[in-house]
DNA sequence: TGTCGCATTATGTCGGAGTAATAAGGAGTA
DNA sequence: TACTCCTTATTACTCCGACATAATGCGACA
């Protein structure tokens, strides 16, 4: 029952869309949303506890109960809540929820991510990547490898310790996903995304900053620019491992 | 601009819930969010598209207001549409689609799927369940082979003609899932789900009914049960392609 | 003809009232 | 004493009408 303690959507004052920069809306009822999203990934609301009534809680939040109502709908669309007519609304076991939503991705690299999730979100980048890897070099075409050899042109200039380089970087992994002419997996593209950003930010944070990731990425490219699938497969497995390696040690240090 | 054409959310009478069997909400609005799901999914609305105004929108369908704009967070919330001030609802481009989203994937397959989403699906099914069989086979406990063993079971004594049947073909590959104690692997279940039960679904329309599964699951239960993951692997490989190929042939005949 | 400002329009927000449904507690019985 | 059924009260769901806000499109003016 640990309900509206220390949420906090005052909203001091106008500057109430502020809040909530981009995500599901960025309209005023938008930042409810992107309150209680975080609330829940980080923790504070455990599976099963309930969100006090309807009424109360909007009070407690100083928003008309519209605003809180559609914000309920909006994670309930997503899996992490459920209201039902006496029981409240309460926050369903993580199974539920639909982690690869972006806004929920991005609620849980918000604070410090669970290390665990983080893993599997890699492992889950071991399997994808270099698969699609060998489709884009199968698939790909001239105007893909334009957008690629940008991307990595992009991220020589700016550094990974720029928001600049780490959108190249997620740049360039989204153009290969593009190149496989596939949808299903281009959906991917948010969670490989958000594991890469966290990577790179992660290890800029803890200045280890161990080894030039560019050379890594200039391999996948080639082999993808030769339309060797087994290459960039095997070179993309490669990029990913590392990443991984360093992200460990850079836990550790 | 071809807006409220035909949507008919007439509801007849007072029998206005059960039209949403399941889904997002069983509520009376939820509903609604089905029907326009349901409605885009199947391409009655094409990207870039408004749905003219709120109010008129609203009367044309015969509901309140405030049911309406719920339906559409709802939809908002998944990726389909995004609503400005002015220009009203609009009907986002494809690549914004959550099209992991397990409602928005039965939307997707509630009608004619594309066959080339169907493809794309099959493609990520080829990528990730043999990955994720291997990773089963080193992680498995009891418990999580007890429930493949009994999904397989169900399997025979239902067949693949009976919901109960595809409904345990689908608990044994999340079991599989589960297995790899991997939880961004498992969000991906509801897609590779989906995928299964189209492919028997499909299979059992078109009476071609080529072979038997069975035999195939048994091999990746086996091999699973032996803790042997790169046999694991090869035999979902397998799996993976002999439905692939089934249905190819089925939707030729 | 180009730019600025205003009015129109549709969305966003709000509080309230009525309805339906659930869950809990009490009454009755075995 | 334990179990079942029913009553009751709490709560969410639905709908309504109004105001606030923001963006577009049009007209006026330079």
């Amino acid at each position: 029952m640990t309900n509206a303690k220390a949420i906090e959507v005052k909203t001091d004052g106008e500057a109430k869309a502020k809040s909530a920069p981009r995500g599901p809306g960025r309209r005023l009822h938008g930042s409810l949303v992107h309150k209680l999203g975080l609330a829940i990934l980080s923790g504070q609301y455990a599976p099963g506890d309930i969100l006090s009534g309807e009424v109360a809680f909007a009070e407690e939040l100083e928003v008309s109960r519209s605003a809180y109502r559609e914000a309920v709908q909006v994670l309930t669309a997503k899996g992490l809540v459920e209201s039902r007519p006496k029981a409240g609304t309460r926050i369903l076991p993580r199974n539920r929820w639909n982690l690869l939503d972006p806004d929920v991705l991005a609620w849980a690299f918000a604070g410090e991510p669970d290390i665990e999730f983080v893993r599997s979100l890699f492992e889950l980048r071991a399997i994808v990547e270099p698969a699609a890897a060998r489709l884009a070099a199968e698939r790909r075409d001239r105007n893909d490898l334009k957008i690629m050899k940008d991307a990595l042109a992009a991220m020589r200039r700016h550094t990974l310790a720029t928001e600049a380089g780490r959108a190249a970087d997620r740049d360039f992994h989204n153009a290969i996903l593009q190149a496989t002419r596939n949808e299903a997996l281009l959906v991917l593209n948010a969670s490989i995304g958000a594991a890469v950003n966290w990577t790179t930010q992660f290890k800029q944070r803890s200045r280890a900053l161990p080894r030039n990731p560019i050379p890594d990425h200039v391999r996948v490219y080639d082999a993808i620019a030769a339309s060797d699938g087994a290459a960039a497969s095997e070179a993309m497995s490669e990029l990913v491992h590392l990443a991984l390696e360093d992200t460990r040690s850079a836990m550790k240090g």
